[in-house]
RNA sequence: GAGCCGCUAGCUCAGGAGGUAGAGCAUCGCCCUUUUAAGGCGAGGGCCCUGGGUUCGAAUCCCAGGCGGCUCACCA
C-alpha cells in the first residue's frame, strides 16, 4: 500500500535473497586492513603498468554509494569515511556465487572487499575484487545523486543521511573536532587542567540567562540545567588548581536563532595571577594557533567579509565604542549625545541609563565590529561577577572579543572580594524581584568560597559553534551542531 | 512571539486563468564483462503537509492549524 514503502519492499525481497544465499544480511566482523584514503595517498598516483607489476592487495569496507551494473559485472564505488573509491565486481572474478550477492546489491549497503588495485580503461583507480562480504542491508534509498538531499528540515532531522549525501557536511563536523582538539591542546600545552562541572544545578550561575528547569524523584528537588560553569570553576581557583579549564554544553531557555541554539558548547578556562588584559594576548595566540592548525592561515573570508586575525587586535573601551561608532551610525546622534552626557553626570549608575547604552551598543555598534576587536571597561552594572576598575569602580576590568559582528568571547578578572561580590548578588536579587528572569540569584555557597580567598584571577568563556561557525564560513548556528534543537516532526 | 516565504513520487523540482498530476534521477523487467551523470528498450509508483470552507468540481481559491527557513524581537 504505501508507496513509500515500494523502494523498501524490493531491499526486503533482495535481503531475503541474500538470506537464501546462506548470506546474513546484517553481518559481525570484517577484517579491515586498508582503508580507501590510505590507499589512495599511497598508491592513486601509481601509472597502470606499476599497479600491474606491483599486484597490491588490499582489504576495505564501506557503503555503496553507486552502483553502475553491466549483464555480469558491475563498478560500485565505495565510501569509507571521507573518501571514496572505486571497486570493480565481476563475475568471472568473483565467481558464481559472490557474483549473486552482487545482483543483490543496492546503493547504500554496507560491503567488504578484498583484491587487486589496478587501473581501468578509462583510467580510473579501482579495487579488482576478489572477494566480496556482505556487511549490512540499508532497506531505505539515498538521495539522488547530483542534488543530493538540499531539504533543510531532512538535512537537520536525518543528519545521518545529510552526511552521507552532502561531503562538504561532513568535512565541517571534522574541522569542528579539529577546532576543539586544538583548543585542548593549547590550554594543556599552557598549563591548564580540564575538569568537569555540575550540568545540574540547584542554583543556577554565571550568566544572566534563563535556566531549563528538571525534577530530581529521589531528591525530591528541582535543578536546573547550567547556563554557564563559571561559579564552579571558580570554586577550583579557591581550591587552589591555578589553570583550569572545561569545554561542556551550557544549556539557557531562549529563542532560537541562526546563532542560538538552546544547548551549546562553551570553553570556560581561569587563570590565578592573571587579569583581562593578559587574556587578551592569550586570546589573541589562541586563534591564532586556532587559524593557523584549522585553515594554515590567518586571514579568510567569512560570508562575504575578509576577515584578519594578524595581532594585535584593536581595543576599544566600550563607552568610546558607543561615542564613536554611534555618531557614524546612528540617526539621531543629538539623542545619542544627550544619553551620554546623562550617563556621565549620573555617576554612571543609573542602571537604566545602562541598559539604554547597552541596547545602542548591541544595535548599532556590533554589528560594525568586523575585525576582531576587544570591548573593554563594561559597566559594572552589566557585569556582576566582574573586578571593579580601580581607577573607575563603575566600570570592570572586563572585555569582549567581537569578530564578524557577533561576540565570540568574554572575559574578566574575576571579582575577588566576597563582600563586593554579596552586594553584587544582592543588586541581582532585587532585580529578580522586579521580574527580571535572567537575573542571577544569590549562591551562599560560593560567597563562602570567596572568604576563603580566592586569588586575583581572570576568566574567559568562548562560544565554540561561534568559533566553529567563523572558521567554517556558516551563517547558521544549526550547521556547526549535528542535531540542532528542532520541534517533533508530526 | 510577529512578518515574509516554503511544504507535490524515495530524492531534486515543474504544474497553480479551478476540470482528480508531470520530468530527471532512483525503483522494477529485458539486453549489456572497464563504467564513472554508463547506455538501449519497456513498466510501476502520489492522503499534491493536515483540517475546514467556496464550487458541479480544489494540488490550484479562502480560513484555521502543523512543520521548516529567513528577517525582526531576546540572548552567547
Amino acid at each position: 500500500m504505501d508507496e513509500a514503502n515500494d523502494q523498501r519492499q524490493q531491499r526486503i525481497k533482495k535481503l531475503e535473497e541474500l538470506r537464501s544465499l546462506g548470506v546474513n544480511p546484517f553481518g559481525t566482523h570484517f577484517e579491515v586492513t586498508d582503508r580507501a584514503g590510505q590507499l589512495i595517498q599511497l598508491h592513486g598516483k601509481k601509472t597502470k603498468e606499476e599497479l600491474e607489476r606491483a599486484g597490491l592487495r588490499c582489504r576495505i569496507a564501506g557503503r555503496i554509494v553507486a552502483l553502475r551494473r553491466f549483464g555480469k559485472a558491475a563498478f560500485a564505488l565505495l565510501q569509507d569515511g571521507a573518501d571514496r573509491v572505486q571497486v570493480y565486481l565481476k563475475k568471472d572474478t568473483l565467481g558464481e556465487h559472490a557474483y549473486r550477492i552482487c545482483v543483490a546489491l543496492d546503493v547504500g549497503d554496507w560491503i567488504g572487499v578484498s583484491g587487486l588495485l589496478f587501473r581501468t580503461k578509462t583510467d580510473e583507480f579501482t579495487v579488482d575484487a576478489r572477494e566480496l562480504t556482505f556487511l549490512s542491508k540499508a532497506l531505505r534509498p539515498l538521495p539522488e545523486k547530483w542534488h543530493g538531499l538540499t531539504d533543510v528540515e531532512t538535512r537537520y532531522r536525518q543528519r545521518y543521511v545529510d552526511l552521507i549525501a552532502n561531503p562538504a557536511i561532513h568535512e565541517i563536523f571534522v574541522t569542528r573536532s579539529r577546532i576543539i582538539g586544538s583548543m585542548r591542546t593549547f590550554l594543556i600545552e599552557k598549563g591548564f587542567l580540564e575538569v568537569e562541572t555540575p550540568m545540574m544545578q540547584s542554583i543556577p550561575g554565571g550568566a544572566t540567562a534563563r535556566p531549563f528547569v528538571t525534577h530530581h524523584n529521589a531528591l525530591g528537588m528541582d535543578l536546573y540545567l547550567r547556563v554557564a560553569p563559571e561559579l564552579y570553576l571558580k570554586r577550583l581557583i579557591v581550591g587552589g588548581l591555578p589553570r583550569v579549564f572545561e569545554i561542556n554544553r551550557n544549556f539557557r531557555n531562549e529563542g532560537i536563532s541562526t546563532i542560538h541554539n538552546p544547548e551549546f558548547t562553551m570553553l570556560e578556562f581561569y587563570v590565578a595571577y592573571a587579569d583581562y588584559t593578559d587574556l587578551m594576548t592569550f586570546t589573541e595566540e589562541l586563534f591564532t594557533r586556532l587559524a593557523q592548525d584549522v585553515l594554515g592561515a590567518t586571514t579568510f573570508a567569512y560570508q562575504g567579509m575578509q576577515i584578519n586575525l594578524t595581532r594585535p587586535w584593536r581595543r576599544l573601551p566600550w563607552l568610546q565604542a558607543i561615542r564613536e561608532v554611534g555618531m557614524q551610525e546612528n540617526a539621531n546622534p543629538t539623542a545619542l549625545l544627550s544619553l551620554l552626557a546623562q550617563y556621565t553626570k549620573a555617576g554612571k549608575k543609573d542602571a537604566k541609563l545602562v541598559a539604554e547604552l547597552d541596547e545602542t551598543f548591541q544595535k548599532i555598534v556590533e554589528p560594525k565590529l568586523i575585525q576582531p576587536t576587544f570591548i573593554t571597561d563594561y559597566p559594572t552594572e552589566l557585569s556582576p561577577l566582574a573586578r571593579r576598575k580601580d581607577a573607575d569602580p563603575s566600570l570592570t576590568d572586563r572585555f569582549e572579543l567581537y569578530v564578524a559582528g557577533r561576540e565570540i568571547a568574554n572575559a574578566f578578572s574575576e571579582l575577588n572580594d566576597p563582600l563586593d561580590q554579596r552586594q553584587r548578588f544582592e543588586a541581582q536579587v532585587a532585580r529578580r524581584q522586579a521580574g527580571d528572569e535572567e537575573a542571577h540569584a544569590l549562591d551562599e555557597d560560593f560567597l563562602r568560597a570567596l572568604e576563603y580567598g580566592m586569588p586575583p584571577t581572570a576568566g574567559e568563556g568562548i562560544g565554540i559553534d561561534r568559533v566553529v561557525m567563523l572558521f567554517t564560513n556558516q551563517a547558521s548556528i544549526r550547521d556547526v551542531i549535528l542535531f540542532p534543537q528542532l520541534r517533533p516532526e508530526k
